[in-house]
DNA sequence: AATGAATGAGAATTCATTCAT
DNA sequence: GATGAATGAATTCTCATTCAT
């Protein structure tokens, strides 16, 4: 389930992946954050060098071949990056709850909230993974973290269902329709104009909770 | 003889769209699914002429822009033609049901086993869209057939509710989430290889069953 | 002076020179108007085939190809063509006159009023013999009418000057200049919108009818 | 940060219209002259970025692309280059002369006489110029020199007439004829090997002088 | 550590022309 | 006589990447 060792390209793809100056960390998130800006934007299939270096307030694209292996190395970046905010937003949030019910309630609506705090991040990382294909050579590399979260997601469900909480149903079926439907949803908070993002958290936060929990009250 | 320059251009965006012939229709079907093919196979962004021509197995590009007006023209028609394709498979199995929730199960299954049956059309229109952007101008033409397929399963959302037979929700939010369940799952489905979609088509529809149901039985 | 013999080559160039059926000249006839429609409206680089067989009417570009040898045939026929009606328009205005001076001011009045006329003639000419090269096969054919007219101008004022009516001058100079000058006038006018051809044409005569005749009056 | 892309836009259809390097504006150059050199040899309608890019010896067209924002950017620039050079070459000899009647006549010499010594310049720009037509975005841009300069002579003449130098007679009809024929004159100049531009140059002088001269003396 | 210049492949599209029917 | 289909070369332009400085 890792990035397993077709490493020695692997590796290579990842620039420097230690010892990194200050300066350069600083770069490279600047680069990154104007990435996250123009895919937002203008959408991945758009979001050239030369787009992002404009954002970014460079003159060459030149800069950011120098500071990332690639565009693969960049995108990595960008979906590390969402990742790790996006993280920080919700786990705080769902562990002031208890039961897997108010959990999910907590995660749904949190991921929901986070278009409001962040409104280009998600629509970011969901272009670049949507970009993803089978034969990507970066596609483990980027889905691991992605991956991993469902798989965290799947099992705290099962154990949930163990417990009684939730009502029988296959959890990696139910993962992803929660997924999908945050994500069509933040996307479509991004694009109208007068969307109400929080109710529709809570909509869809009711959905799902009732298409999980146990009938028996 | 007129300043009639405006309006040709107009004309022009959709190439001749009446009186077509045969040959003509037949080369347009051949290239469009074609382009189906690839759009699945290798993502939008990297369905260019080229690809699709190599697999349509025309000997140029210019065989393409020859029989489409260009490239909005071409995805316009792979759109179209998978919304008629799933709309023929869709339709008559929600039709032999009677009632808002056997239906509703109706759609959802049919819409999954879509995939067994047409597997790559589904992703291909899912990425096609997935690349409109707002300032698109072929956005409206393209989304006209989609959206308003949305609007009719939200009036009869509505109607059930009123009924009783659907507890109150937002149904904006209900079929957004619907529609991008099936769409991850489909997508889940051409991507996993032993990926039992029938079975999750049957999870799916369960799921929205809970979701939508009221709770008096 | 005349179209000499590159001969095989250029006797292929025109098609059919003789022998021709009714419906061929009058689809001829018909595709040189379009082709002068165009070339006046769009210029000489946008008058591709597609577009003057869309303004003729014509279904396909094969039709032009089919009555003309090629690009190079259809634009001498052009060329022809509006020699053919602006020698019909300003011939006999000079005839009805008499005297050097009073011909010379016929014939720029009359070729400004031309462009009342048919306003998209000239342009049309002017557009097509800018962008004749020197290399060019086709140059000598298509020169041929209009040098040859430049030569009887030229000879016809040297008799002016030798008869005391003009003064003295290089007369090929002049002619170029005098047909410069209308050519840029019919230009403008087709441009300017409130542009009135009759008064600058005046204007044209009264200003070389001061730079032709002899001081003594 | 904000909505910046119709700015960007419009800014981009220069490029880079301050702080250029040493060597980018040597390589701007080069490709300038190239074109001139393309489009008074093979015609505007020839001069491709490919056929330029091989005069310039440059080995990709992308270069080109590089340097300038496209191919109206580059025309623009071979148009200010003329401009430029013309400007250099014609002011100094009309202000060494006083009076309407010897500036008229410098300027004329000294237009023409420019063909000798930069025989492409004038030819290229015309052709460029020619191509101009009502709808072009970037017609403004490119006139913009050249009517301002017609304005400067109309306004000249229009006191050469108060001051009674010149006959009466309108202006703006004047020096269209003027420059259309020494555009003319240049032209041919360039085309037929054996031309005596000095002795036309004076030709074309003596032609307006008597054409725009008051009769009193 | 940074940068501007260069590169060459590939993009969509238009073009005049040919050909079988 | 006429037509629609096809062709392949040529067009401008964008792209990610490399390299010398």
């Amino acid at each position: 389930m890792e990035a397993k060792s077709d490493s020695a390209e692997q590796e290579e793809a990842v620039k420097k992946p230690s010892r990194r100056t200050f300066t350069e960390a600083a770069r490279r998130a600047q680069i990154v954050n104007a990435a996250i800006e123009v895919i937002a934007d203008a959408g991945y299939a758009k979001a050239s060098f030369a787009r992002i270096a404009r954002e970014a307030g460079l003159s060459s694209t030149g800069m950011i071949s120098y500071h990332f292996a690639g565009k693969d190395d960049l995108m990595r970046e960008v979906v590390a990056e969402v990742s790790r905010v996006a993280e920080a937003y919700v786990l705080p949030r769902m562990e002031e709850r208890t039961g897997a019910r108010a959990r999910l309630r907590a995660f749904i609506e949190a991921s929901v909230g986070l278009a409001g705090a962040y409104p280009k991040h998600l629509p970011a990382m969901i272009d670049v993974l949507a970009h993803l294909r089978d034969d990507d050579p970066s596609r483990h590399g980027l889905l691991g973290t992605v991956d991993s979260a469902a798989d965290v997601q799947v099992e705290r469900m099962r154990e949930a269902q163990r417990s009684g909480e939730f009502r029988e149903f296959d959890p990696r079926v139910m993962v992803t329709a929660i997924r999908a439907a945050i994500d069509a949803t933040v996307t479509r908070a991004g694009r109208e104009p007068g969307f109400d993002a929080a109710a529709a958290g809570r909509e869809l936060a009711d959905l799902f909770d009732h298409a999980t929990r146990s009938a028996e009250r």
